[in-house]
Parts: structure tokens; C-alpha cells; sequence
RNA sequence: GGUCCCAUGGUCAAGCGGUUAAGACAUCGCCCUUUCACGGCGGUAACAGGGGUUCGAUUCCCCUUGGGACUACCA
């Protein structure tokens, strides 16, 4: 078989070789040991969270090493593909501060860097020429087979066929062989076809190879002949992945572990074409539990594998960063209890202290990592993320929070500061039910029935008489006590010594008044809630709750 | 079905042949605070099972079991 022949048949229009390619895109002029990384996700709908996962890799790894973190989209499905999916992708990152160097930007914007274009689909000339190069080298060969089977078609199938028979047939290459009379007499006939790699590989031939997060591993020689040009003209991923990121340069390829089965495929092209092939480090799966099953998140069933998912809630920015770095290097947590204030970029990353069980998606984790990075911010701070979030997903409540500036600084400055500040917020969504008190008129509650007592009634009763907004702490706690023991109520030793005795303990007086008054259980210390509310607010709550008690 | 990956408490996980098997989250209790928290101290809770190798296995090997991924002209 004449290859060259074939290759012209095929690929009359392209003139420019590979070589010309390889020396439009030189080498990066990088300081030794410098890294180019990627992300490339496929403009197929939301920045999923393992996206992230990937790119925080790469951010970190650049940026200690001095070298490149790029964007590329990956929109080579023509079906799949989401108008404005990779601007969405973009602006998440940046969002996050996970911001590319290089690349897509997205928004119309013109792109970053001398490799592009970073958008595989504006790229079908490049790949054309790598195709007609594997042609030129009788390595691949137009497949005239028509098979076009949806997602679901083909578990039908697989379904079907192992119900009969417990072994899924393979496809044979019935176009490896065909003449050039023949692929010429089809080509005339219009019929489509796709280009398929001659593989000459053998499953039964093992190699090392190394994988950075994985370690020393043994794979098999990949044995499909798969497609490398779809019948549209367009490669899928396997071929446009070999090249660019050969012409863009990229070191290391961070991607998810569903990728680790075609490495061999991937390396058989790379070896076709005479390239190098880049470190790859296939990092593990977020998953989580569904119906006892543990399985990878997913686009369709989880909000949050969507990134914008902890935006709407209101997760600051750092909480999701710290939380997935915490995945990523489980030592990161220990870091953080050492070194509270320092900037993550001091935290000594590892790729290979990433581990390799797929870590299940645990939202106390997120959450107790975010009361903590939020108990740090300032009262003004607080407001500022919390009034900017409202804005965007709580309009009414944006309007609340600018109305009552003042009032809403001064609830937040409430056990916020020194040493040991309350952890009680760790999303800006949760803020308005949290502290509705001071919100809202009218709060709602139902009162246990351990205070529905004559005592209890007396004791609020001579309290509401008595309240005086004037009196500092510790004058609040001692006249509290002073009426609770008058009606009853005993210290909370002597309650817990003889509870029987006793209308309550005085916990439980101070808990009644904070339930009146704010109609929670919980909330910051109470007596500066009462001097921010207001003796008339007060008062008139209190009576609410005493008629209550009856 | 085939190929591959993984296996320590409820969750995230240290551990790399000899440990009382760390730590964090969650949970429970106590202390502090004459309130709620925060904080401190402590408790419950794990090496999937079976074979080897070894003086000795959580650690190395094999099998079983369980979970996951891939097996598309999707990425």
C-alpha cells in the first residue's frame, strides 16, 4: 500500500507537515524545572468541582516552580457543546484565584499567549496535518464502518449481549484491510468515514510506567484500533490531547482517574508520531455516598459538583479552596492548625502526598473549615461578604442588610475578635435565619414545656418589670440570677444536685429570657443582643413570651 | 463479561516489618463560663476475610470479598 497515496487521497487540502508546526510552537522559554500545566474541560455545562480539584494542582505546582498554567477548551463534541460553558469555566477559575496565566479568557475576549488557539475546535487544521501524518506513516487508516450508537445504545448492547452470552463482542476492523481501490471507490461515493489508528500494539506486552500521584505502575500495550478523527472532521479527545499538548508544551497532564485506562492509546500516538509524551498524574474521583453506594459526583444528580453551587450558598472563597487543598494533601490541615493567619502559597504542596482513594465529598468537613476561616474575618468584613452575596442571590435581604448597616455590624461584632471568636456562620446564605432576631419584627419559636411553670411566669414577669438596658455584663448576669433565685430557679450546682427541687437551674432562667428575645436556643451573648435591640424590643418580646407561658 | 484502580473508625486520613495504630470532622461526656458559644480535657469507634513470606505483619506476596473506573466516532 502506497501511504503517501493514501494520505493525498485522504487529505488533499493539507500541505503543511507536522514539522512546520513543531517549529511555529518551540519550546517555552522557561526557568529549569518550570512546569506547564492545563486544564481542559469540554464547554459542556458548569465547572465541575473536580475541575477545580485539578487546576488548584496545577496553580499550586506553577506557581512553585516558575512555569505556565493554562486554559484550553476542549469542545471537540459538537453535540455536548453548551454555549457560554467556557466562559463559565474561566470566570469560575478566576473566581476561585485558581487564574490561568495562559489561554481561553473567555467572554469574547481575545486569548492569552503565543500556542494558541486554545480552543481545540479552531484547531482542525493542525490535527488534520498530525492525521495525514499517521496516514503518511501507515499507522492509521479511514474506517467506512457506519456506527453511531448513543451512551445509551451501546449499555443496551453491552446489557443485552452479556445476558446472552457473558462476553461482549469486539468490533472488527473490517476497513484495516481495505485496498486503496476501495477506499478511493468510497470516497468517491461520498460515503463518510473516520480515521482509525493501526494499532500495533499488544495487550500482551507490558511496560513501566510511572505515574505521579499512582507511583511505579505496569500497563498493558493498547490494542484498539480507535478513532482518532471522527466522521465530522473532528478529533475526540485522544489525538487532540497528544497534540496539543505537545505544541503547547505542556510537562504534566493532571487529570481525573477515568483517564487512566486509555494511557496506553494515548502513548501509542505519541510513539506514532515520534513525540515525547508529557508526566501524567491522574488524581482521584470526589465521590460520594448515594443509596450506601459510593460513587463519583455527577453533573446531573449533585448541585454541589457544580463550582457556582458554593457561591449561591455563600461559601467564602478561601473555605472551598482550604477544604479541597484538604483533600488534596491531607497534611494541609495540620499546617493550617500551626500556621492559622499564613497565605496558602506557604503551604509546602505535594503531588505525591495526594492520595489515591477517591475522597467522599463530606460537607461537615466543608463547613467546620469555613466557621473557622469566617471566624476570622472582621464585623466589617463580614457585613462586606455577606452585603455582596445579598445582592446577587437575596435581593430582599440586600436591602435589609443596607438599611441596618450599623446594626448589622455591631450583631456580627457580637463574640467576633480576640483570641476565641464564635464559629457559628460558615455560609452567607445561613445569616438571615440565624440572625432573624434582629432582622425581623415578628420571630416565631415554641417554648419547651419545662418553662411552663408559675415560677417561670413570676420570674419573667418581676424581669420584664425590672430589665434595664444600662447595666454592663456582669450587673445583666447578677440581676438575672437575683430573680431567677427569688422564684425558685437555683444555682446551676444546686439544680444539678436536686433538679426535683427546683423550678430550673439559672441556665435555664437566662435560656427562657434569650428564648424570648431572640426565639432561639443559641445565639451570641445575650445581654449585648438586648442592648442592640433595645429596652421597648425587649420588653414588648418578653411580655409576648410570658402571655405565651400561660 | 474483559482490563485496570482502590481497601485503616461514620467521614478525611497518618502509618511504609516491631507503634499503647497519630490527627481532623462528626458524635457523646466532663470542665470553663452563674447565659449561648468559643476553648480545654476525655470517651465511643478502624487495620474487610483467608492463606503465605518472616522471629514478627496494618505494612510485603497471593486468593476471596467489597467498592470504583474504563470497555463511545463523550470528554
Amino acid at each position: 500500500m502506497d501511504y503517501n497515496k493514501l494520505a493525498d487521497l485522504l487529505y488533499p487540502n493539507v500541505d503543511k507537515n507536522i514539522d512546520y508546526y513543531l517549529t511555529k510552537y518551540p519550546k517555552r522559554n522557561l526557568p529549569t524545572g518550570a512546569e506547564v500545566m492545563r486544564l481542559g474541560p469540554s464547554p459542556t455545562g458548569y465547572l465541575h468541582i473536580g475541575h477545580l480539584y485539578s487546576a488548584l494542582i496545577s496553580r499550586i505546582v506553577t506557581n512553585k516552580t516558575g512555569g505556565v498554567f493554562y486554559l484550553r477548551l476542549e469542545d471537540t463534541d459538537q453535540k455536548r457543546y453548551i454555549k457560554g460553558a467556557g466562559d463559565v469555566a474561566y470566570n469560575m477559575l478566576c473566581y476561585y484565584g485558581v487564574t490561568p496565566d495562559e489561554g481561553y479568557t473567555g467572554d469574547g475576549k481575545p486569548q492569552i499567549g503565543d500556542y494558541g488557539s486554545y480552543v481545540q475546535s479552531q484547531r482542525l487544521e493542525i490535527y488534520n496535518s498530525f492525521a495525514k501524518e499517521l496516514v503518511k506513516n501507515g499507522k492509521a487508516f479511514p474506517c467506512f464502518c457506519e456506527r453511531s450508537e448513543s451512551k445509551q445504545d451501546i449499555l443496551d448492547r453491552r446489557e443485552k449481549e452479556l445476558a446472552e452470552s457473558e462476553t461482549i463482542t469486539e468490533h472488527d476492523e473490517a476497513c484495516r484491510n481495505l485496498s486503496i481501490e476501495q477506499i478511493e471507490e468510497n470516497l468517491k461515493n461520498g460515503k463518510p468515514w473516520a480515521l482509525k489508528l493501526r494499532s500495533t500494539g499488544d495487550p500482551n506486552i507490558t511496560h513501566d510506567f510511572v505515574d505521579l500521584i499512582k507511583g511505579k505502575r505496569t500497563i498493558r500495550e493498547n490494542g484498539k484500533d480507535i478513532v482518532l478523527v471522527k466522521s465530522d472532521g473532528i478529533p475526540p479527545y485522544a489525538l487532540a490531547h497528544v497534540v496539543d499538548d505537545t505544541l503547547m508544551g505542556t510537562t504534566i497532564v493532571v487529570r481525573g482517574e477515568e483517564w487512566y485506562p486509555s494511557v496506553a492509546a494515548h502513548l501509542e500516538i505519541f510513539k506514532a508520531l515520534n513525540l515525547k509524551p508529557p508526566k501524567y498524574a491522574h488524581t482521584p474521583v470526589i465521590s460520594k455516598i448515594d443509596n450506601g453506594n459510593k460513587r463519583k459526583l455527577s453533573k446531573r444528580k449533585d448541585p454541589e459538583a457544580d463550582v457556582r453551587y458554593y457561591i449561591e450558598q455563600g461559601y467564602p472563597i478561601d473555605s472551598v479552596i482550604e477544604y479541597v487543598l484538604n483533600l488534596l494533601n491531607s497534611d494541609f490541615e495540620n499546617w493550617r492548625a500551626k500556621n492559622p493567619h499564613a497565605d496558602i502559597s506557604e503551604f509546602d504542596f505535594s503531588i505525591k502526598k495526594i492520595g489515591s482513594n477517591n475522597p467522599m465529598f463530606d460537607f461537615d468537613k466543608l463547613n467546620n473549615i469555613s466557621k473557622t476561616v469566617i471566624s476570622k474575618y472582621s464585623a466589617e468584613k463580614v457585613y462586606e461578604n455577606l452585603l455582596n452575596w445579598a445582592k446577587v442571590y437575596n435581593k430582599e435581604f440586600a436591602e435589609v442588610l443596607e438599611n441596618n448597616k450599623q446594626k448589622t455590624i455591631a450583631m456580627l461584632s457580637i463574640d467576633r475578635g480576640g483570641d476565641r471568636p464564635r464559629k457559628d456562620i460558615y455560609a452567607w446564605s445561613m445569616v438571615q435565619e440565624l440572625y432573624n432576631y434582629i432582622f425581623e419584627d415578628n420571630i416565631s419559636y415554641t417554648i419547651d414545656d419545662k418553662y411552663k411553670s408559675q415560677n417561670a411566669k413570676n420570674f419573667l414577669a418581676e424581669y420584664i418589670k425590672k430589665y434595664d438596658i444600662s447595666l454592663n455584663k456582669e450587673e445583666w448576669f447578677a440581676q438575672i440570677k437575683q430573680i431567677a433565685l427569688s422564684h425558685n430557679f437555683a444555682d446551676n450546682k444546686d439544680y444539678k444536685a436536686n433538679p426535683a427541687a427546683f423550678a430550673g437551674s439559672i441556665a435555664d432562667a437566662c435560656n427562657l429570657v434569650r428564648l424570648g428575645v431572640t426565639g432561639k436556643t443559641t445565639t451570641p451573648d445575650l445581654c449585648s443582643i438586648m442592648q442592640l435591640l433595645g429596652e421597648t424590643t425587649v420588653k414588648a418580646r418578653l411580655q409576648t413570651t410570658l402571655e405565651k407561658l400561660i
